[in-house]
DNA sequence: CGACGATATGGAGACAATCTCCACTTGTCA
DNA sequence: TGACAAGTGGAGATTGTCTCCATATCGTCG
């Protein structure tokens, strides 16, 4: 998936500081306001340049993303190996709002790009949903939550969360959200 | 709200025939993707009177989304009628599935323009939220459901079912999802 | 180490979509 | 019916996206 691609020493810094750029304007949310232009400035590279390394703005954030699912899967996994698995989800979840409320720019900014161009987000987010799946699957067989309900609904819950960032109080509703599924899942 | 405003006989008409083009693009999916300039064509307006009309394409959208909002408040209200508190609620929201589900391609696009500009959408969301919340709420001081979670967690999820519309397998994923929130919302 | 092919760079300008502006048309009222 | 307000359409200004290529830089081999 990522061989064929010797990158030149120099080409490989180029790059870098791109995505490095980019991580930070996704942070304090000016991602998608920014002409892609003026972004290449800012970078410090010619459009040229940052069009070579990226065609279109989803593919920047992807890149950006791709590390941050890095993160979330490490924890994921962790979490899997240390709990048991109804636990497990639980605290996944929890810590997936934790993870949504401080990287808000982040998903705000996804949010966005997943819901007029369906595509090219996909490579991280279906690794991210197959970690929740994942640990949907293994809490259901080991009995611990209802057989009835897939796991595809708990990803639509946390699409929604992460979609609703401008809500006022976000947090509480999230808080909520959660507890709502976990309660909905438990087995009666 | 709608005062001051005795709009020419023609002009009105000419309001009105934007508006139903508009509408048959929603439903077609076509909305986002139309030049607005062509859309003027096709609605058989010059641009500058579109623009006079909509300044832009969320005051456009809005219109369209606040004749289906009304449909959406009038069953909820009946709903609210004939139902104790709790099944009023689940009902309205199973209706909204299959709604959303009827109405992919407007309710596609609104999550998309929700979220690039939280804004403009208000209006009627706003209306349609409301409704929501009151649902909850009454069916809290019924003591149907728990106290301790508030309606709008059920807006984040009825967010996300909306959004999340280009996932494979929406329908059962959204049912799912309902029904985790309806048993998770029940009292233990 | 020199020098040559491959690789990468930047930005000028072609292209595309949005939106403004105003000369002209149409409705309405006395 | 005349006159004035209200509305219209579309040419073109404006603003953002993306391509193309002359130039610069890398790295390797004699």
């Amino acid at each position: 998936m990522d061989a064929a691609k010797p990158l030149r020493a120099d080409a490989r810094r180029k790059r870098e500081a791109i995505v490095a750029c980019a991580r930070e304007r996704f942070a304090e949310g000016t991602f998608s306001d920014l002409r892609f232009d003026d972004f290449a400035g800012l970078a410090g590279v010619g459009v040229g340049t940052l069009y070579r390394h990226f065609p279109t703005r989803e593919a920047l954030a992807e890149a950006v993303f791709h590390g941050e699912v890095v993160a979330l899967l490490a924890r994921a996994r962790e979490l899997r190996d240390t709990l048991p698995a109804a636990e497990a989800l639980a605290s996944f979840l929890r810590d997936m709002v934790d993870y949504l409320d401080v990287h808000r720019g982040l998903a705000q900014t996804l949010a966005a790009l997943m819901a007029t161009r369906a595509s090219t987000l996909a490579e991280g987010s279906q690794e991210l949903e197959r970690a929740v799946l994942e640990m949907v699957d293994t809490a259901t067989e080991d009995g611990a939550i209802r057989r009835d309900v897939d796991g595809g609904a708990v990803m639509m819950a946390l699409h929604g969360i992460g979609a609703a960032h401008d809500r006022p109080n976000w947090r509480a509703e999230a808080d909520g959200l959660i507890t709502l599924l976990i309660a909905g899942l438990a087995v009666r």
